[in-house]
RNA sequence: GGCCCCAUCGUCUAGCGGUCAGGACAUCACCCUUUCAAGGUGAAUACACGAGUUCGAAUCUCGUUGGGGUCACCA
């Protein structure tokens, strides 16, 4: 078995891109096959530049890896396609030999012209075909005269074509509703029909797996296939990944979007930027339209390797349940790593948001954040106070609690310096720190939540925050109270 | 509009003639609790509609409606 991922090179890898990749990559996976990437730069106004290392990074981030690929040959290359021009044209020659294909001299004008007839005449809009039936003479002489043509696909104009779908099943065409596709266009470069069926074949692809919007044009391929008498593939059209609200498939217009107040990420590289794990969005993404058999979710992608099923994917659309991967990416942070790796994950991040990370503080927090971040980008907000080099105190307002005021606030403040600064350091520790806490709690009769969210705000500089008692044991006895002390002054 | 695809809780899904229609996310309530989380328990919520076929339809057929895709010298 060999599978493809095709994508063009015109910008970053979308992740309706991804989705298609990770299948066709789950089913060369699942049967021992081979999975090529394959770039379609037939376009050469839509061509961005830089394009494929950004399809070749977001692949590589999350884990799918192809067996042969530019820069990876494995005796089926080149595997871009501007590079294999000839090869297509000698083939769309042939099929013009063998009556399959004619050339078409109509000027674009002319295109426009026969559509905007056709509308008038409500009729649906389509190539007139003109050409079809030049004559012998009239072609010699537009070749002679230099006159800029297209290739064009002789289809049946009547009968059926049936395709097989691996996903869902027969799907029949009648014949007269078809196109004569341009295969090669008039600057020498093949259209994605003509360059995908030669590539397959030459390639050796086994299963097509696809977009679904490839569905309406499947009968012009399996024409194609059969114009050239070659053996089909199996082809399997993936059903479309539509926006969070099931309106329009999701597409890169709608990137950065906000939609209900929430962000809208359609590019593979958002969600890495976003704070999700590579591991997390992948584990997603075969969770729609596709399920793992039992009632399981979270499953490692050597499971799902070896339970991947294409025929069992659902045909039917999908709405992008975003919040999903929310949940899913807060599993895998406090159940799926170490606090090793999660600590390395997180550095950088901290770095980036400007400061200055200390390994063994980082390390020691873990145990405190990892149930209290979704994304990995929450670290900033929740425990960046350990990092930072000068202390960000809170404001007043911040550190009295409701149905307490600013006096009462202080002289709890106080009373905390007072019990905490005879505490040894080597027994500053949560337990010790929790069980003084709760003195407090008593001897001012005061309540556990006024006590404790007062310490929080003075310690932390934040009102949510990891746990107080322990944050305190991490911050070390001096760090500690001299942040209590400077909410004592805050208050005076 | 033509053609094609699709249709189970708000969302992702299980179901492939006989189930109290199951799970998950989200929502709500309660419990736990040093905030926030996490965790626990529970609640609410779905077979789009209409005809058939059948002893019996979410499951099969047809139609309607709805949604999506596609109609380029883009992929």
């Amino acid at each position: 078995m060999r599978t493809r991922f095709a994508p063009s090179p015109t910008g970053p890898l979308h992740i309706g891109g991804v989705r298609s990749a990770l299948f066709s990559w789950l089913l060369a996976r699942h049967h021992g096959g081979k999975f090529i990437l394959r770039i379609e730069d037939t376009d050469q106004k839509r061509f961005v530049e830089g394009s494929i290392d950004l399809i070749t990074d977001a692949l590589s981030w999350l884990g799918i890896d192809y067996d042969e690929g530019p820069g990876k040959d494995g005796g089926y290359g080149p595997y871009i396609q501007s590079e294999r021009l000839p090869l297509y044209q000698k083939w769309a020659q042939w099929l013009i030999d063998n009556d399959k294909a004619y050339r078409c001299f109509c000027t674009p004008e002319r295109l426009d012209q026969v559509n905007k007839e056709k509308e008038a005449r409500k009729e649906p809009p389509g190539y007139d075909r003109f050409c079809r039936n030049l004559s012998q003479a009239e072609i010699e002489k537009n070749l002679a005269e230099g006159k800029p043509h297209v290739i064009r696909l002789k289809v049946p104009l009547e009968g059926q074509t049936t395709g097989q779908d691996l996903i869902r099943g027969e799907v029949v065409f009648d014949n007269n509703t078809l196109q004569d596709a341009v295969l090669l266009k008039s600057d020498g470069y093949p259209t994605y029909h003509l360059a995908h069926v030669i590539d397959d074949h030459f390639m050796e692809i086994s299963h097509v797996t696809r977009a679904n919007e490839w569905l309406p044009s499947l009968p012009l391929h399996l024409l194609l296939w059969e114009a050239f008498g070659w053996e089909k593939p199996y082809y399997a059209h993936l059903p479309v990944l539509l926006n969070p609200n099931g309106k329009g498939k999701l597409s890169k217009r709608h990137s950065g979007f906000s939609e209900d107040g929430k962000k809208v990420l359609v590019l593979a590289k958002e969600f890495k930027d976003a704070g999700y794990l590579p591991e997390a969005v992948v584990n997603f993404l075969t969770n729609i339209g596709w399920n793992f058999g039992d009632e399981r979710e979270i499953f490692d992608i050597q499971e799902a390797i070896a339970r991947f099923d294409i025929s069992a994917v659902n045909p039917a659309n999908s709405a992008f349940p975003i919040e999903k991967l929310d949940w899913m990416n807060g599993v895998y942070i406090r159940e799926k790593l170490s606090s090793e790796e999660l600590a390395k994950r997180l550095r950088p991040i901290l770095e980036n948001a400007g400061l200055e990370v200390n390994v063994d503080r980082l390390l020691k927090i873990m145990p405190l954040i990892r149930e209290r971040i979704k994304s990995l980008n929450d670290i900033v907000d929740l425990a960046g106070f350990f990092f930072h080099e000068t202390f960000k105190p809170p404001t007043a307002e911040m550190l009295i609690p409701k149905k307490m005021d600013k006096d009462g606030t202080r002289k709890l403040l106080e009373a905390s310096h007072a019990r905490y600064s005879v505490v040894s350091e080597t027994e500053f520790l949560t337990t010790p720190l929790l069980t003084i806490g709760a003195g407090l709690v008593s001897d001012l009769g005061l309540n556990n939540s006024q006590v404790f969210g007062v310490l929080r705000v003075a310690v932390t500089g934040q009102s949510i925050s990891t746990p107080t008692f322990e944050t305190m044991e991490i911050l070390g006895k001096d760090e500690s109270l001299k942040r209590i002390q400077i909410a004592v002054d805050l208050l005076k």
